[in-house]
DNA sequence: AGGCTCCTACGAAATTTTTCCTACGTTTTA
DNA sequence: TAAAACGTAGGAAAAATTTCGTAGGAGCCT
């Protein structure tokens, strides 16, 4: 992991990682909508530092640069999630389970997959 | 909750939670053993602000003061936890753990407790 | 008592992160 | 074609977080 995505940073990242590449436009209309109020020129400072960075990269062969996430979803969450369960549960990934499965607000549903996810594990 | 703890002020609390009520110099040779190199009055500050906060309370009766966490951990962990979820795996637990389990790095204990734990949920 | 160490309080600086204003060019619309 | 709308770039301000220097008091040792 080169750069750590700040909080605003991952936001974006997560925008075009479920809906690919995109316009600072789309970007910031899905922020607004799915988040909170940004003025348009914030995220597009944002997404211009992020791809300073590499955390991103665009396309500038038209006048509506196309923005492409340069990090990867699967490591950087992977990566995110590690550090949250060493820093938070001393890196015990059942403690973590303890208490998130200790909040009722998984579904039945949820709890099935997980089942059907540590079974698979055994296989191996 | 109250107030979001930020990175700095979850590594106290950490500590006080690990070992109970301390005092900052206790505090601050424990981050700078098991995290960073960080200067005294940098701890004895931020543990006045979070102080402040409500984050923590304090016996002044002696001079040297005694700080104890006023959050509790159960309950700030699973908010954290939670609001990290949301954030990262759009609030399924299940894609958490898939993402979790996929790095290798849990082992075969680990694994035995989630499944007690989710045969425990079941019975309920 | 004088010197040394440790404590707190306070203020300010440094750093990091986030936000937005302004300028200016291009595209679209009336 | 002029106005309005939209795009980028860049700088700076604002906000949030973190760090530390300095001052002054208390406790301890010789």
């Amino acid at each position: 992991m080169d750069a750590e995505p700040t909080k605003s940073e991952l936001e974006i990242l997560q925008v075009l990682w479920k809906y690919g590449p995109s316009t600072v436009r789309f970007v910031n209309d899905t922020l607004n909508e799915q988040k909170r109020a940004v003025q348009y020129t914030s995220t597009l400072k944002l997404m211009q530092i992020m791809t300073e960075k590499k955390m991103l990269s665009r396309d500038e062969s038209n006048m509506k640069h196309i923005y492409i996430a340069a990090i990867e979803e699967e490591k950087t969450k992977s990566f995110l999630l590690n550090r949250f369960v060493d820093a938070m549960f001393n890196g015990s990934a059942s403690s973590l389970m303890i208490q998130l499965l200790g909040n009722k607000k998984t579904s039945q549903k949820e709890l099935d997959e997980i089942k059907k996810l540590l079974e698979q594990l055994d296989k191996k």
